[in-house]
DNA sequence: AATGAATGAGGCTTCATTCAT
DNA sequence: GATGAATGAAGCCTCATTCAT
């Protein structure tokens, strides 16, 4: 088999374990086994099971520069639903990497600096985002020098461990869940609405339909 | 030496090591070696990992119940503020396991059932409290049905979350750190507090002074 | 409690789960459980395991001795089912040890020693009874100079494992496996029985009602 | 080296030292050990020492399988020779599983279900053997319905304990001892054997040169 | 007599990783 | 590219035993 297509294998396989159990209990064994290949074909490939970890955050950043690029250029209330939602799917698609974040980052410190570098600057364009927003006249501005980097953070935070408040309750994650996560970031920025992005936002609830949504919906069905 | 002084001590060391590096990471050995006692005494006073764990949990939640009662009989923003500080410091405390709840609770039946009734009785608690605040004045009624609740729960997540959120940065914990946690739960509300609570707030912020923050300020000094 | 009292019921429950499990199988600190004392006494009254092994074995001696005096002095076939009931039983509430025989002999070279010295012993006592049955008529001399101390050497092999092969299948002990385990032992002497023999056979059977094997009925109810 | 050839040396490694001291007192370490393989490689090959066990049960029984297919067949005191001493053969080297039984089976259900399977039916194979020497003029009919299960039963048994009962005395297991053993059957048969028979017997002893008794005779020199 | 805390050796097993083929 | 055999470290746990009280 071509190198690249073991190596996707071995990838997906790896997410989906590490989603469902953790790393730690996870054994490149295990993984290997879902792959149906063999343990020594498995470090043919990567060199440890840290090397994994590694390539599926590059391939992790690698969906979101994809993604998420002159977000700010589409001020509006639909391409806010359509931003968040990504996000969400994102984390979804690498829980188990959100939840193990600070032993995952504390052990490989260059994972940590692109972590890190990610974050700011992504939040940074969500900042100019809303900055758009209110030019657009979406949005009022909050009141205080330091409101709308505190608003981000919060629907930072809300965004990333949305999914696993959700988990915890036993709850399968969903199209239906991602937009109740969707609707609490819209709570959160309620009061700066103006009447019209309101009304708007009852007119273009998230799709259950968008593409996205209907692999979250499907997800639970793989197999290895 | 008596059994509670081991099994405390045994307890204390087990959470720094799994605050530092996460319970998979920690073995019994590296424990017991923490307390300066040997492997077979560390297995006489608890049968297993596990049960360390459990214990853990137990002691966090006798916490929880000792310090969380009748909170809305006080409807205050000063109290509004030791309720969010005594949250902070808990999961500060205990950061180890809100980052691993998933795996946690997945792992341990009896753990998730207990957890969640403290989560929604605790949440029930705290909308009990803004209620009360909105009869005192203090705040206005979120418009919408479920509006409280949502922000409640955002305020649920935040806490939760919010020192894992600076952890990654690789920021330590400090009294500064936990202030500023508090500050963007105030953000939060802020749309909703009338002038005179506002005013309150700048003139009692949270108290650097208070006995819980000086734990927090002091516990990164500790030995195990 | 008296010194007596606690070695004795050291000794009845080792015996018990013995019995049950086998002594690798059976840890001290089980034995000390299933008596409701604690470790620390059990080692008090027994410097180890294997002393109480040891005490065991000494206590089975005891019990030989007291009951195997002299069996010659009345060669009957009554008799004869009595003595080999008696060995049954004996095998029966000792089992353990006639199943590890080897093992334990190989690990205790004293034990060996006096455990070869009852065997020979016995043996001749039971070739001397036989002769005086021989003599009394009930019984013909087999031929061959060698026969009848291979025939009692049969039954000693039958005897010390006949309760092993019906474990094997399963079946509870009682009186009823015990009088088969003696029929088989009747089977092997037959043709050497004179008429009279025979017919006195039909006539007296082994009593369920002997105080031996009612102990033996009762036996799987005891608790430790 | 080939998987075949490693397990072939564990089971080999393991058959021995469980004859020589028992399953409980021979830990996968001391098996590895004794292979000259690493810890990590013996459990590669057998996921655990319960295995092992299992595995040398089925070989046990695939010789018993080769080996016992219509003995009735041949219905001749030279036959019957053989048919004991193979049986005898295959006691002693696989000893440590007769010593063991009770213990072995009742912590192995399936074991215990192929366990009594084997037994009835070889036991039913004999009884057929026996017929057949009746029918060809052998030997006798012994008197009473049951008397020829009887005896089977006793050959049985005595088969089965010989080796153990040797052991005891401490004597090396030998052509001799195995022969002994036969002999004890012969004794056990003898009142029912022809005159043909018995002159047979002296005629044709069991021949030291068969070549599974070289195959004893050489076993306690081996190696692990 | 009895207890409970402590120890250290050793048992079983998992696992990441290496390497010859 | 891939495999399967092998390794050694480390993990969890059990256990016989000791000792102060």
């Amino acid at each position: 088999m071509a190198t690249r297509e073991t190596q996707a294998l071995i990838i997906e396989s790896a997410v989906n374990l590490f989603n469902q159990h953790g790393t730690a209990r996870v054994s490149t064994n295990r993984i290997a086994q879902a792959c149906g290949i063999s343990k020594g074909n498995l470090h043919y490939h990567f060199r440890n099971k840290e090397s994994i970890v590694q390539s599926i955050y590059d391939q992790m950043i690698m969906e979101v520069r994809r993604n998420w690029r002159d977000d700010h250029l589409d001020p509006t209330i639909q391409h806010m639903a359509e931003m968040y939602e990504r996000q969400l799917m994102l984390i979804w698609n690498y829980r188990f990497f959100y939840r193990e974040l600070v032993a995952l980052l504390r052990h490989d410190s260059q994972l940590k600096a692109t972590f890190s570098e990610y974050r700011n600057s992504r939040t940074a364009e969500i900042v100019r985002f809303f900055k758009a927003l209110i030019t657009a006249g979406v949005m009022r501005q909050p009141e205080g020098a330091q409101s709308l980097e505190s608003l981000v953070r919060i629907s930072w935070i809300l965004s990333d461990n949305w999914i696993n408040y959700i988990e915890v309750d036993g709850h399968e994650i969903s199209p239906q869940t991602i937009r109740e996560g969707y609707a609490l970031v819209i709570e959160l920025f309620r009061p700066y609405l103006t009447e019209a992005a309101l009304l708007e936002i009852q007119h273009y609830p998230l799709q259950a339909g968008s593409p996205s949504l209907k692999a979250a919906s499907e997800q639970p069905g793989r197999k290895c």
